[in-house]
DNA sequence: TTGAAAGCGCTAACAG
DNA sequence: CTGTTAGCGCTTTCAA
């Protein structure tokens, strides 16, 4: 059986003289006590260095004190920053903060979450790759926020790259670039379809011709190993899946000496890279801190009133950032 | 009192025609049980949707199956390679990390730990910038691992960037560099104050002045800024805490005309942007992944006998990797 | 090989 | 305002 892991309540209203609710009491509703008896209990709890057991705290309530976040590769520069806002607006709110790096798999993700769910209050799902069955079933459970994900009935924040994508099309063909290609993502992202999407649109409007590249991966060397199929495609302008990918297209077409913009221009996404390349790479935004102060707060608000009428949702817009490493087709 | 969450042992039990006893043993002694039995009361198990509600086991058993890694900032790249290996390794073992971010502060941090010290086996603090007394404390309470902080009977993992410094303190010196800046990071970070003493002694060897100037918080403004200081000093190379910092450098010293590396040589710390910077940065490597995952191989194995003789020690190597921002002295 | 029963540390009615 | 009591869901002796 479980062996006496510290001080325990016990202890406490042992040597305070009192019973084990009072003490339990003085620190959840001390309202309830004489202020005397509060001061006493926490006098002594303090000087046993008593911390109250979660697991045992859970086990009565049924409230954990806990939330998830499951992201698909904390090492992609787009979500350290959600996450570091995540946890720091659940900190005010006394929540602790799980984190699960899916690695992309969805049979990871699905792995997280169950091993998850049995002690968070709710999850946060960050660019969720799993079907939708399984996060309504996860919904139906506990409280869910998605982020870059968008199901009717769950709460969710977007950033929604429509907007800064029509844009980066529209700038593209005012510098007469008539070809380009797109470096499409995951294809179980729904950035990435969102994305396509838009292009398709945009190219539709526009007359432009667009080739899609899947990548897959969004990483460093799956940028820079596309530029064998760019270079093939005839296009004169890329625009990647984010700027991960970005900066493996700069690298791959240097190697080739292929000078960006002057003869290629490229255009990245979620500006998480910014001026760190050179040529600064032009992007469009992607407010990857604010979606995790948003979710965060989302989730709380959930989880503080269970019934929501209707899911509230959050919807972050977009915008080119123009800088250097987009110009007049050649 | 606490309500139901889901579906329960006690729900297994009566479909399965079974004691909870049993129940519990199908999955946590399986070899004690008839073969046949084991597999009724896991289909009925499977068939419910049964979770084992970790509370409750943890209050039964005093384990949690969980951790937590506490880091500085996520967001400085050095770490979310760290948190990543460490949690694809904690999940091979079953445990699932908490994550807690403790924005440089010491606050914070102690905050954090006595958050989650009630319901993690044990702490991987990277790192940290406690107070020695504070982590030893906590040590005595549970295992704890630290990461790039040295404290006797503790086990740790330290980056040891010795190597790597002093290898960089030599080639400047082969140069013909005869004054040098040390961006010096946060007072209270031990690889700060590690890589002080072996400039200290490197710059004492070889008879090359070293002028420190204080960063602290290592970001890319904090980097920029510096060059004004760095300008006045007179010196003619720089090693920076970070590659952050130094990327900031970087883009001080171009907003002032002064090219790199044939005005000014500048070497940074961790090679964590790796060829992002242009000219690619001569850095000091710092694997940080590895270190996640030794990290997490430590904790597990302190987890699995409690009584270590003495504490696991690794020690990682570092090295110069010589890029494009360092040239001989104009 | 299985069941009965006690208990992990805490909270929440219900009395007083 | 405070104590008594009955669990929360699971594991683990002890018996059978």
């Amino acid at each position: 059986m479980g062996q006496r892991v510290g001080v325990t309540l016990g202890d406490v209203a042992g040597l305070a003289g009192v019973s084990r609710a009072t003490v339990s009491r003085a620190f959840t509703r001390p309202e309830m006590l004489n202020t005397e008896t509060v001061e006493r209990v926490r006098g002594v709890a303090e000087r046993l260095g008593y911390v109250g057991n979660q697991a045992a705290r859970a086990l009565a309530t049924g409230r954990f004190g806990n939330i998830a976040v499951i992201v698909p590769d904390i090492a992609n520069p787009f979500f350290p920053p959600l996450v570091r806002t995540l946890q720091s607006v659940a900190e005010e709110a006394e929540l602790a903060v799980f984190l699960g790096d899916s690695d992309e798999s969805l049979e990871r993700e699905a792995k997280l979450v169950t091993r998850l769910g049995s002690q968070v209050e709710g999850f946060v799902l960050a660019s969720s790759r799993q079907s939708e069955e399984l996060i309504r079933n996860l919904a139906h459970t506990r409280p869910v926020v998605l982020v870059n994900r968008d199901l009717d009935g769950i709460p969710r924040v977007l950033i929604d790259s429509s907007g800064g994508m029509t844009e980066a099309v529209m700038l593209l063909k005012n510098l007469n670039h008539r070809h380009l290609v797109s470096l499409a993502g995951p294809r179980d992202s729904w950035s990435d379809q969102q994305r396509r999407t838009t292009l398709a649109e945009a190219s539709a409007t526009t007359g432009l011709t667009v080739d899609i590249i899947e990548v897959g991966r969004p990483t460093y060397t799956a940028g820079r190993d596309a530029v064998t199929a760019i270079t093939a495609s005839g296009a004169t302008a890329a625009i990647a899946f984010d700027d991960v990918v970005s900066q493996g297209v700069l690298a791959g077409l240097a190697l080739r000496n292929i000078s960006v913009p002057q003869d290629f221009s490229l255009i990245g996404c979620d500006d998480t890279l910014a001026l760190l390349t050179t040529p600064a790479l032009t992007s469009i935004s992607a407010a990857s801190a604010p979606a995790g102060r948003a979710a965060a707060h989302l989730l709380i608000k959930t989880l503080q009133s269970p019934t929501t009428p209707t899911a509230p949702r959050i919807t972050i817009p977009t915008h080119l950032i123009t800088r250097a490493t987009t110009t007049q087709a050649p």
